[in-house]
DNA sequence: AGCCAGGACACGA
DNA sequence: TCGTGTCATGGC
């Protein structure tokens, strides 16, 4: 079941230069742009039924429907393909879902409180600047960082008043003090080592998608300012590899509260206790408690 | 005013 | 290998 083979045949018809996407199966838009895992998704329209968003330096204007997905003019071949891969919609899901639920009644309850929910598939460099800004912020802060950064960078976006997220060359060429400009903080210093290192090729991102879990995190955690829990997540939210379990507050408080009685437990502890449980789909299973925790604001989970 | 936010790091024991 | 203070920045 954690085997990412696809399994939804996806049907494609184009309306009024829209296109619409069906086929796929369990799939919550909302819930998978605005989860906190990707942070360049805008919630737009007259009753917030649209998600706008810039990946791969194309804008993609989406909604959702149901069982359709429309995606906005332009609507080429090349962006509805971007969708189709970011968003995973060729992979079963709900027969993922029901893997994941059925492991112990919490993680039923977890899944529940957020059906739908995908891990997309985020260019590397990107998230891994964007987790880089995470450490100690906040999502509408992290949010306001990538955009400041791609401003400032990047290049206008067609049909959109948005820019792309910069290539490493081009942030390469970014003093400290513009990056402090665009509210970087004490970030600044990892954003622009990691952009120097990456556009000088002394770290190929190609290279670590391609390695095995522990020894592309090893090669991530290279970075100052990378460590586990920054590297978890561009491992998950970006390489594909669905074995990782980043630890943050909120999973650390779910998992202390849920799992352990309320007592403490180290990272480590935390880790090993994944890893057995979830296994391949421990990724998963993170995401769905962390929503599940970020819902149940503020403090049904703490203290036990 | 003080604490917290999808932490990492240097330091001391 | 473990705890602790510190790092910018903004919201509550």
């Amino acid at each position: 079941m954690g085997d990412c083979v696809d399994h939804c045949e996806l049907a494609f018809s184009w309306k009024n230069d829209a296109c619409v996407i069906t086929g796929f199966d369990s799939f919550d838009l909302h819930m998978t742009c605005q989860c906190g895992q990707a942070f360049r998704w805008v919630r737009a329209g007259d009753s917030g039924q649209l998600e706008e968003g810039v990946v791969r330096g194309r804008f993609l204007r989406l909604e959702q429907r149901g069982a359709e997905l429309v995606v906005h003019p332009p609507a080429d071949d090349e962006t509805v393909a971007i969708v189709a891969d970011y968003f995973r919609l060729r992979q079963s899901h709900a027969a993922l879902e029901v893997g994941i639920a059925g492991i112990d009644p919490i993680m039923a309850r977890a899944v529940d409180s957020a059906r739908g929910l995908r891990l997309v598939a985020q260019e590397p460099w990107e998230c891994l600047v964007s987790y880089i800004v995470s450490a100690n912020n906040s999502v509408a802060q992290i949010s306001r960082v990538v955009e400041n950064l791609s401003r400032t960078w990047g290049r206008p976006v067609d049909g959109s008043l948005r820019y792309s997220f910069p290539a490493p060359n081009d942030l390469g060429c970014a003093s400290e003090a513009d990056v402090l400009a665009c509210k970087a903080g004490f970030r600044s210093r990892s954003i622009c080592e990691a952009a120097g290192k990456i556009a000088g090729g002394e770290l190929d991102l190609d290279a670590v998608v391609a390695m095995e879990y522990h020894a592309a995190k090893q090669e991530l955690m290279r970075l100052r300012g990378v460590g586990e829990k920054v590297a978890d997540c561009v491992l998950l939210f970006s390489m594909g590899k669905f074995e990782a379990f980043p630890i943050d507050v909120w999973i650390e408080r779910a998992v202390r509260c849920l799992y352990f009685g309320g007592e403490q437990v180290s990272h480590r502890e935390i880790r090993q206790w994944a890893a057995a449980s979830f296994g391949r789909l421990a990724g998963y299973a993170q995401e769905y408690l962390f929503a599940y925790a970020r819902l149940s604001i503020p403090g049904k989970l703490r203290n036990g």
